[in-house]
DNA sequence: CTGAAAGCGCTAACAT
DNA sequence: ATGTTAGCGCTTTCAG
């Protein structure tokens, strides 16, 4: 209840306040005498250092800025094993974490950095072009942004791969010996904004396919749900790929170097299965067209194998299906890519708190990207 | 970049540093003339207070502590809407959102008292015994429990109101004719813990079974995911209540008033389907046993409902079946009793906020319970 | 290796 | 209605 401060602390232990003050920073040497004395002065005040006040002398705050983005849902639970690495790198540093939520904008990024909340802010779910980042870079605060904008203005990205994992799930399919892929895309919320790793990962795929010389189409927008679900299960069975309204990504442009990318249409598949057919049998399996799905939203893969299963098609015998999402939604479901949420997250704290103290090292690049694994489990066929 | 301080508006406006603090706490009265003088001189240079220098002379941080519950999995999903919806009651009172997991355990309440580091904290997920809690009741700062203690040592506390929502589930299926009730309940690591949601829900569930004297059983411990789905689902198809491994919190006393519970076992009923049959169409619909299933884990719903349609029996045909979940998951899908987080966590906030400056009004209840809503949809028959 | 003292930028008496 | 002034509790020169 009542605080003690280091005074209360120096008095004790007989010394100066600066001298508790150095035990606890470490900024210049101490006597191990005296640095025991004072550590038990402060054990038996159970003293704890005001944050302000060591904010407005010290000018650090020990905080760390984290923006998330937050629509309620969409990919929602996604962020909570980011929250979470987050935290925990923070606190393993002795730093504390000031939420922000995204739908503040820039305003929220300058009330951080002017009102001297936190020593450097974490920018998560950067958009292609993204309004924040060149107020992010003018802060006067380190920034570490998790995702990759279309120009960072100098601020260190960390991200998956996006773009290996598009190559990871089409070169999987192509060992395969798939001749058709179709690319299960985002709902229009993500699409229209020109979410970075949509677009990333789109490119790559495409790119990708077309080195195999595979014809690649994209379904989208696909929003969640099962509703959507059981439409885009239709669409792949039917080829029916015609654009639908919202603002698909899919650019008219080819990749510079790229293969061929088969038209809409082109290269009929005889549809593996009838639709509406309740039994688990599907009827018209390896007829010859091996089709390989791949979903970019990890929520919506299973309501896509369950609306597929109705249709009597099973991933993994009558087609392939290989999902990006966390490994842990994944698990003894389908073989997917790994959005690796832990790991880009401890390399966006390490960045951060490299930027915050230099240490002697190599400088880090201003770029870094996570590898995602492909793990194979029952839905690609041999 | 360069930072401006009160003392600069001061002078710019040509008055002196208190009036300036005074124009933006609002704590006495400003001619207007003068106010407008501060306010361009602030607009100018876009002055914003440091935090840590007003933290330390006002003994104000305009910061709110949250201790959030992280397992990583289980209903960490649930989690977003509370903490979106606190942050946002934050910044409606321009106030910052600290956060702290909940594996720090009184340490980190301990830090955020101790070290000033916010005003108020909010706690969430409180088990019927928490350590925490006799803690938080010696901290010196305002606290408010999400969920309610065994004893809440004079804190107050805000929760769904979980013994009405068992009411509801029950009520509901009595009035429709049900002659047995299966609860499925919670995993091991919830029942366990004996988190207090729990056992409030269970108990009200028995006692008002009993009142309607239908018997009720439990199923528990259930854990997530589709594999322990199928077995509940198999488990309620053959009548199976024999307790499994895990800590069931099924208390063997009966409530005081409250009417006979059938013992295991009682007025077996016959399966409605046969195990293992994979047509849509069950066969042993209708031989007069209406079993009513009442889920109380959210994320069991869906998987749910799948395991028992794939055993060919369809809930709202051949059962019951009401999940206790949001109400965005169940849209569409099942009947449900609402957990409503929203307005738990906007209760959970102005009940911080009138602790922090008490307003003269009536005094806040210790504890506030939210009611639930039964949200009709097509899982239970009429 | 340690002390003494000067602020950090703001709020809140105490004055007028 | 406004100005003056004394700290809030810590860090960090500057001295020794």
């Amino acid at each position: 209840m009542t605080s003690f401060t280091s005074k209360d602390v120096a008095r004790i232990a007989g010394v100066s306040q600066s001298t508790v003050s150095y035990v606890m920073t470490g900024k210049r040497s101490i006597s191990e005498k005296t640095r025991q004395k004072v550590l038990a002065a402060m054990e038996q005040l159970t003293y704890q250092p005001h944050a302000g006040a060591r904010a407005l002398a010290g000018r650090r705050t020990q905080v760390i800025g984290l923006v998330v983005p937050f629509d309620t849902d969409g990919k929602a639970a996604a962020l909570l094993p980011f929250i979470e690495t987050i935290a925990h790198c923070a606190r393993e540093r002795d730093h504390e974490v000031l939420l922000v939520t995204a739908d503040q904008g820039s305003a929220g990024l300058r009330r951080l950095a002017g009102r001297a909340l936190c020593d450097a802010i974490v920018l998560m779910d950067i958009l292609e072009h993204d309004e924040r980042v060149p107020v992010a870079a003018e802060l006067g605060v380190p920034v570490v942004l998790v995702g990759v904008p279309d120009d960072p203005a100098g601020l260190h990205c960390v991200d998956l791969d996006f773009e290996e994992a598009a190559r990871l799930a089409v070169d999987e399919l192509a060992a395969t010996g798939h001749d058709e892929i179709v690319l299960v895309g985002w709902g229009a919320a993500v699409t229209s904004r020109r979410t970075n790793y949509a677009v990333r990962f789109l490119r790559s795929a495409q790119r990708q396919a077309g080195l195999h010389g595979i014809p690649l189409t994209v379904l989208e927008p696909v929003e969640r749900g099962r509703e959507a679900a059981r439409q885009a299960a239709d669409r792949i069975l039917t080829h029916d790929f015609t654009s639908r309204p919202g603002h698909p990504i899919a650019p008219p442009a080819l990749p510079e170097g790229g293969g061929r990318l088969a038209p809409l249409g082109e290269q009929p598949v005889p549809a593996h299965a009838a639709l509406g057919e309740q039994s688990g049998r599907a009827s018209g399996r390896g007829t010859g067209g091996r089709i390989g799905v791949v979903v970019a939203q990890g929520t919506v893969v299973a309501p896509l194998i369950h609306a597929l299963r109705l249709r009597g098609v099973v991933p993994g015998r009558d087609l392939s299906l290989i999902g990006v999402s966390p490994d842990q939604e994944a698990e003894g479901s389908f073989t997917n890519v790994s959005e690796e949420p832990r790991d880009v997250s401890r390399r966006a704290m390490d960045t951060l708190f490299q930027l915050l103290d230099p240490a002697p090292g190599p400088a880090i690049r201003a770029i870094q990207l996570v590898a995602p694994r492909l793990t194979r489990r029952n839905t690609v066929m041999p």
